[in-house]
This record gives structure tokens, sequence and C-alpha cells, in this order.
DNA sequence: AATTGATTCCAAAGCGCTTTGGATGGTTTA
DNA sequence: TAAACCATCCAAAGCGCTTTGGAATCAATT
């Protein structure tokens, strides 16, 4: 059924009844309904693609997942991420596009989406320091957010981010007070540059209690199970292994938490462990107690915020950018405790 | 840059600049490479929608991503299959798009792709026991591939699966041959079809070995990392508990493992652990030697896969339904041995 | 020289919508 | 009663492509 078939079917013009589907004042309402009646009863939809011609918009959100070349990884977060904006765009009639690419390809991808007129905005994921993204998009005058930041970037952009510098001086202060003074760091990778904030705001928590700062006990790389399970052991077999390990990611807690079990150490008793905790939907951080003690920000969350902020960024093009900082919160767990006393 | 101006700066007409551009073979090599490096230089690519229009082909793909409405749950394999997918789709020219959709909603949303026209055809997302959208994905004439499959349902369709049957039942003998008679099952929720699949393997290699079966030590649940602990907790806590577990996912295999270790019990020693594996980026199965003994079937891999079947289809539209099952292999890890004798 | 046949190009229609610029008829106002 | 004004509807153009059905040119064949 298309809109043709429709109008001969009321004895209507095309004209009248786009009108009278899209709510426009002149036509009156009684033929509305009688219209709205019949595209209901017909199944009908207007074709996404000739309204798209018709009107010069695309109604759809473009968002480029990088995929790191090196490990093939998709971040974990990702699912909940796109869950969050799937809403706000299912609510405002606005479809999500989805393209999977690796660094090497990203430009690329933008400059289709763009010249193929393919979208009317896309979200930027994992901004890396220095992110080149940001100037291209911003020169190819393609609407975006970013979810997160990207230091060293002078091209002004809208972004959402969680105050990871904060969370990281707040998670390592936490530490600090409970008496740790050999306290671990096991980041992501710093390019990208959620990873470099966190690290400032572990380094600056250490700096402000007199503890010097040891590379040997600050581990980065791409955040998975693995990575949080070498990278603890690895920091457990020192001479002067750390008390406690902050994380950047629930799935490395949980590698961390693995090595300590092979080791025989308890957590929270012999080394204190702290995460980053994204509120993913399968990785609930316990029932009642927490598991772990955790800086707390839920990604579905952003994923929604982050999408409003794109469509009223396409509707207003002239504002000013938008700028929103997540605090985290705080949750105590089941993970920390004080530091252990010297044997 | 469109295909007018393209047209007009070449001196060409519309036609043969479009053909050109799209390989068809009454246009001269000369002006073939003529207008692809003017296209190239100006940075000009179709319109998706203007092309979708003239074509009647929306050259996208759409995943309906369904989330439970109880928990709110994005199952966690699916970033790695899309990852899969969208290879498959870059390679072809399609573009994906996503829908987030609650259960109550999802019929709506498979007519409205269909109606609006904005996709060639649609990958189904964990099919359920009777699952309704394969009629109504049939009735609708929307090409369709399903990832999994659906028992209860006669309407012919495509599917691609993995043995999920066999490869329980192999993990179940496997124990069985490791002296375990005591067999706990952690599974996914029933109304997906996958966890009746698996249950049966279960059950019938329980039965080959004359081992009855209890529903005491089958739980079912969202597969995530709370579910695994609780369950296998509840289980270890019966007077007469498994000494080993078979569990649906890596994410609640590392809850089990928690379980055990607030037991103070030893995986592999205490209480034998096997799980299925989906081969996700970023839960790694160990480096060398496999954490846990596993299943294993890489679901990025079904993504690809599953993409080439629907192309394909779309492609075929009168050809047969093709059908995939991918058998899982058992790797074997160190969460398994053999039963701890009798006290 | 006339015909045929390739080869290479083009004008225009059509895909399904929105939107501009009226047309129509009935009501109100001067 | 004529003019002005609403309220309601419509015909047709236009969005950027593809594709149909030629047209034009030139070489080869009769």
């Amino acid at each position: 059924m298309n809109l043709k078939q429709l109008s001969e079917n009321l004895g209507l013009s095309q004209t009248t009844v786009s009108r009278a589907l899209n709510g426009y004042p002149e036509v009156n309402e009684a033929t509305r309904k009688r219209v709205a009646l019949a595209a209901d009863e017909y199944g009908y939809r207007p074709s996404t693609r000739a309204k798209g011609l018709a009107t010069g918009q695309a109604l759809a959100i473009g968002h480029v997942i990088p995929i790191s070349t090196k490990h093939e990884m998709v971040n974990p977060i990702f699912g909940d991420f796109i869950a969050g904006a799937g809403e706000t765009y299912a609510r405002n009639g606005y479809e999500m596009i989805l393209s999977i690419v690796d660094d090497a390809n990203e430009e690329q991808v933008y400059r289709g989406l763009k010249s193929r007129r393919a979208v009317d905005g896309v979200v930027v994921h994992g901004p890396l320091m220095n992110d080149a993204r940001i100037p291209l998009l911003s020169e190819l005058g393609l609407p975006f957010v970013v979810h997160g930041r990207a230091s060293g970037i002078d091209t002004p952009y809208s972004w959402l981010d969680v105050n990871n510098r904060s969370a990281f001086h707040r998670a390592t202060d936490f530490l600090c007070d409970l008496g740790h003074r050999r306290i671990g760091l096991v980041n992501g990778l710093e390019t990208m540059d959620f990873a470099h904030r966190r690290r400032a705001g572990y380094e600056q928590a250490l700096s402000d209690h007199n503890i010097p700062i040891d590379p040997s006990i600050m581990a980065v790389g791409e955040m998975t199970e693995v990575h949080g399970y070498q990278s603890t052991r690895d920091m457990l077999a020192l001479d002067n292994p750390p008390t406690a390990v902050i994380v950047s990611s629930m799935i490395s807690a949980l590698g961390a938490r693995r090595a300590l079990e092979d080791l025989g150490l308890t957590m929270g008793r012999d080394v204190s462990i702290i995460t980053h905790d994204d509120v993913l939907s399968y990785l609930e951080n316990g029932l009642d107690v927490p598991i772990f003690t955790a800086t707390r920000s839920s990604v579905r969350d952003a994923g929604r915020k982050l999408a409003e902020m794109l469509l009223h960024r396409i509707a207003n093009p002239f504002e000013d950018d938008k700028h929103e900082l997540l605090e985290a919160e705080l949750t105590v767990g089941r993970s920390t405790g004080p530091a252990p006393r010297k044997v």
C-alpha cells in the first residue's frame, strides 16, 4: 500500500492524505480521522526512503563502532549503550544504522555516510587522545556527539562523559584512607582518552597522599578478563606487591579476582580491589551487597542521554555545543578492606 | 555533489554517468574511467535513499534485538554477533539497521520495517519455543533467517544453529566418564529454544548412563553472572550436592566459579564445571590452557555466516530454505577433573 | 549506395513521498 | 450585494537516482 493507492481508496488527493497523516492544520478534523483510520486498517506506513528523499532528512543516526584491529575486540559496553540510545531513537521516529569498522577504514566510513546522505548525524564511540574523527566530522559538516572526550583537540564539539578523573581520584583516595600505600592500576589502553583521565585521577590522588607513582604496578591493555588476570598476577608477583588494585572494568575485575584466587588470596582482606562498573545488564555487581567496591555509572543511561543530545543538535543546528559530565558514584562492596599490616 | 552536477561537470548525461558507475556494458571504457575518476575526485556517492527508491531495494538488513522486559537485559553475545554480520554487510554494500525492542512491541516493529520498506530482510535473534515471529515474517513476506531454531513451528524457514543438544550431550558424557554421577545444570530461560535443546542433550546423556534426572539441581534463568552464582550456591547447599555443574554461558560460569570460591571449594577438584563458550572477544577462555572446559562455538562466525545466508536468500528468493548446524568443539581446560571420592 | 549492426550516448519516465501555489465554495464583513 | 476572508482541498513540481526506449555515429556488409 502506498500513498497513491490509499488516497484513491479514500477519494482524496495525495496532498490531503499526506497532510492529514502528518498533522498539518489545513485538513478537516473529520477527514483526518477518516484518513487515519484507513491508514491503520490497510497498515499504510510511508516509505522511509521516499519520505527521506522528499524531505532531505534521513531520519537515521549512524553509530560507527570501531573494532581494534589488534584484538578484534568489540567493547562489551556497546550492547547496553546501544540499547539506551535505541530507546531514544524509537521514541523519536529515528532509525539506528550501525557500521562495524576497523581503525584503518574509519575515515572512509564517515565520508561514505555523509556523501550517501545515509544519516542525519553520528555518535562517536571510544574517543582517542587527539582523535582525528572530531576535526574530520566537523569539516564534513556531519552533526555528531561524542561519548567521552578527546584531549588535545581544539575543534569544539558536543560530548557526554563520565568524570573519569574524579572517579579514579576518589577510588584511590578511598583506598589510601583505608591505609593502602601500594595501589596498583589495571587500566585500558592509553590511546583511549578515558584511560588517560583515569590515570590522571589516580596519580593525582597518590600525589596528594605523598605516595610515589610506580609504573611497575600500572598496567594497560584491552579490557578483557585475561588482561585483568594477567596484570594482577604480574603485580602480585613483584617483590613489593600492591595491597590494592584499581581496575578499569568489571570484566577485567573478574580476571583480577581470579588471579587472587589462584594465589590463594582473599579479596577484600589480603588484597583490595576497586573497579569501574558500567552497570551492564548481564554483569550486575552482586545482589544486595555489591561484590566489588566500584565507581559506578550506567552506560545505558549515557546512551539514552547522548542520543537525546544528538537529536537536539540536529533539530537546532545553530545552538552552541553541549557538554555533560556525569559523576560516578562510589559504591562500597566487599572487595575492599583495610590494608593488611606488614608481616 | 549529486548525479546531475557530476554529469554536468563531465558534459555527459545522467544516464551515462549512472551506467558508467554501475558497470553497465554500454559505455566506452575510456569514458568510464573518466567518470570514475571524477566521481572519486568530487567524493560523489549516490544517495542511498534515491537509489533505493529507484531500484526498489533498501540495501539494508534489519536486526531486531529483543530486550527481555523483566531484566532489561541485552544478551552479551550480541556485540560479537553483530560484528560478524557487519563484516559481511560491509563487503556487500548493505547497511545494518538495528531496532532495540521489548517483547511487547516486537510485532509492531517487524510490521513497520516491512510496510515502510526500510529493509530487504531481517535476522531473527534469540528464537523462543513456538516463536510467533517466524510465521509472522513468513506471512509478511519479509525475507529472514533465524539465529537458532524454534521448536514447534511448522512454517519452513532458514536457520543457522549450534548443535546445542549434542554439545550438552557430550559435555554431560564427558563428566560421566570422569565418574560424576551428580551433575547440575545452570541453564538459560526455557522459553528460549536453545535452552530446551541443551537440557534435552543433558537429560539424554544422563539417561544413557542410568543417572536419574533431578530437577533440584537444574536451574533456569537469564544468563547473568549473578544467576550462575546463585544457582550454583543453591545447588551446593543441598544435602546431596552435585560434584559437577554444566553452565550455559561463560558469564554465568564466572558466577559459578565465584560461588565455589565463596564456599572454599576448588574448581576442577572439588567441583567440576563445564560451560558453553561463545568465544566473545573480551572473554577469552584463558591464554594457553583454557580456564574452563567448554563446548565452544564462535558467535562472531555465526554472525558472518548467517548474514551471508540472508543475502543469498534475498538474491535468490525462490530457492529452498537453507539450514546449517554447527558442531561445537569440546575443549578441555582446568575446570574439570575426576569425581571426588565419597568421604 | 543502401542497408545492417555495433557502439555509445541521451531524454524522459518513474520510484513514493512532501510541499508550493493555487482553486473552490461557503461565511463574514463593509 | 460585492468584497474579503476562511476553511478545505487539489494538481503538479521536485527530491536523486535507475532504466526504458530510442537516437546518433561510424564501420562493415551487401
